[in-house]
DNA sequence: CCTATATTAAACCAATAAGTTAATTAACTT
DNA sequence: AAGTTAATTAACTTATTGGTTTAATATAGG
């Protein structure tokens, strides 16, 4: 669920803003070009990801974000962190060799 | 977009499936429980995203996992591992304050 | 109590996503 | 040339998403 919440360019800006420190909502909402109702949305789907949590002040409900779920993609993407050192090593294994040419560039 | 080609837990299945290697679309269709067709369009997707590429062998289409847009979501991730690091150091701090006895654990 | 403010809920709409089946393209095999 | 295999395209259905507007809820302040 985190991955399709962080699909949504709005909600990575709001996730952006809140990495700089709490919110309420209606500040939250201030930058976009579209309704309260719809940041207020926003909100709720990142808040079911676990991405932000709400608490409450009188009428307002200050939105600070939460780290697991980030933390989890992090984790996830460890596996393919072995993956593209890999290709990186490839590359600069070849590009090793080129300088002492053992082999002929490409003619693209 | 590349978030959003992630959020499909088909498509990202395909992918760890990719990290350990190449593979043809029918291969890759194998483990699911839904048409070829349908895996077809997650590989359009995944491929549109730059996630994959496919190189072509008589009538098979090798797949490929493409480092760069995950390299990317990492990317991406560095200013949120600041702040979540931030909140460890925090939770460690207090941590080692309740070891010596300066603050209160709380009642709940 | 009344009103203003902050937020959420409900009802709705258009666009997109994820799947289906049937038809098409392309390349190998006989 | 005919048939088989691999994959894509087309047309369609259904569910979800991202937005709207209007109505409801909750709290603070005169």
């Amino acid at each position: 669920m985190t991955l399709s919440a962080l699909a949504d360019p709005t909600r990575r800006a709001i996730l952006a803003r809140l990495a700089s420190g709490e919110a309420y909502v209606s500040e939250l909402a201030e930058p976009f070009d579209m309704s309260l109702v719809a940041v207020s949305k926003h909100l709720k789907v990142l808040e079911k990801a676990g991405l932000i949590s709400k608490g409450r002040e009188a009428q307002w409900r200050p939105c600070r974000l939460e780290p697991k779920p980030l933390r989890q993609v992090d984790d996830w993407l460890e596996s393919y962190r072995q993956f593209w050192n890999d290709n990186l090593d490839r590359l600069e294994a070849y590009a090793a060799l080129l300088q002492q040419g053992e082999v002929d560039e490409p003619s693209t």
